[in-house]
DNA sequence: CCCTGATAAAGTGTGTACACTTTTTGCGGT
DNA sequence: ACCGCAAAAAGTGTACACACTTTATCAGGG
């Protein structure tokens, strides 16, 4: 038992989903079966079997007969997937404020503080990013609501490549920082309804942030690289 | 082109949805890919491919080399079903208070008088539930946000067979009414946040309410018939 | 009688073949 | 050149076969 019992299309699952999410796949980019069987050196069964299960998580979109497609996100969807996930982390941090142990509440606060200490020092954005993530992350999970909590990681998930474009626009991380500091100030003080407030206009602010970016830069999102660079066109 | 590009897959995931929201499959039930291979008259591969999509929409429970099981929701899961659908129709209802057009509000408040006549008269029970599932997607649906209304018709789905015990349940019907009737004035009164904290406490105690009901009567939640009746155990 | 373990039965995971659909290619007419 | 259209190529959907895993069956020892 040397796989943990990963099946091969769990296997050629998660491959796909890194590829996705580390920017080899781009939004826009045809899966084909028969390809990919090759590439990871298996039949087209756990392929196939792969591609349904991205699909229905709706990484990739899939008509019948049809080749599958990474999620093209246009930007009236982007925008309603960062309203959904403000609402989302809004009714989670809602809960959490009175919810998280102090254990959690601490594991936060060192989060946040790490993530002050990088902005300072100049430290890699990349870094701070992930720091950002997790803080988000250990918020939600403090609802303690299994379903809440997967829901809207789920969701997040989906607009992660996008979320991390902050750490190349101007300014973006420091107002992170600061929107960052009212939400913990809000959960600190026990002010359930402030927390909701605050991230949900964070959160918000966020699509925004990056809907003004893409106009200003005149280029679509199909060529915005999902890691957070923009594709074949410097700035 | 008679079956409108539906697949045979899409078609056994139809049936089975259809035999798990009518109660012919009740949670814990096992499906055996054979057997419903066999019965719907195809192969085994659009079977598995239909479990897999099933079991990725939570719909249906499936690990490795197991057999796919029809979910089981233990009570603890149910009372968080509840509770984060309680929290997004919070988030929907909040954003739908002052995004619904006149002809939505004017369309709730139909079905809302029709459910409130059904329930004067004496009418069917069952299609009072149907006017309360109508009722709820209309003021989902209302936010105009697709992200958000997907996502919480989704969890929704998934407490449908359980929200309908409410039709056996007594005097919970006079009560579901009076709490629409609380949603729809802050609704029309445009106040988001009464209306956000009417609705999250409506759906919380239904789920609350479901939960003393299979508590008093005793009976495992695997007994509990999703269509609203316990099976073989008349009260 | 109840374990325990071996063995058989049942069931899942994957490779492969092929029918059917979609997309591409290429050719003749305008 | 530009269309339309037919034929080929590419690709998806499904059936089927078989290896491997799990579950059920059963015989013998405590």
């Amino acid at each position: 038992m040397t796989d943990r019992d990963l099946t091969q299309a769990d296997t050629v699952r998660l491959a796909i989903e890194r590829e996705i999410f580390g920017g080899q796949l781009a939004p826009g980019d045809a899966l084909e079966e028969g390809r990919l069987a090759s590439r990871f050196g298996v039949s087209r069964t756990p392929v196939r079997e792969a591609i349904t299960q991205l699909a229905q998580a709706g990484l990739i979109t899939k008509r019948a007969h049809k080749r599958a497609v990474v999620a093209q996100l246009d930007p009236s969807t982007m925008l309603e997937l960062f309203e959904a996930l403000a609402e989302l982390e809004g009714a989670a941090v809602f809960l959490s404020t009175s919810r998280m142990s102090e254990a959690e509440k601490g594991a936060l606060k060192d989060i946040h503080e790490a993530a002050a200490e990088n902005l300072g020092n100049g430290g890699d954005p990349n870094e701070y990013a992930d720091l950002g993530f997790a803080f988000h992350q250990q918020i939600v999970r403090g609802c303690h609501n299994t379903a809440l909590i997967d829901t809207t990681e789920w969701l997040a998930l989906r607009v992660l490549p996008y979320r991390r474009f902050q750490v190349v626009a101007p300014g973006r991380l420091q107002r992170n920082q600061t929107d960052h500091d009212a939400i913990i100030s809000a959960i600190f003080a026990g002010d359930a309804e402030a927390a909701r407030e605050e991230i949900r206009r964070h959160t918000l602010e966020q699509g925004d942030a990056l809907m003004r970016f893409i106009a200003l830069n005149k280029t679509s999102h199909a060529d915005f690289h999902p890691n957070g660079l923009i594709k074949e066109q410097p700035l």
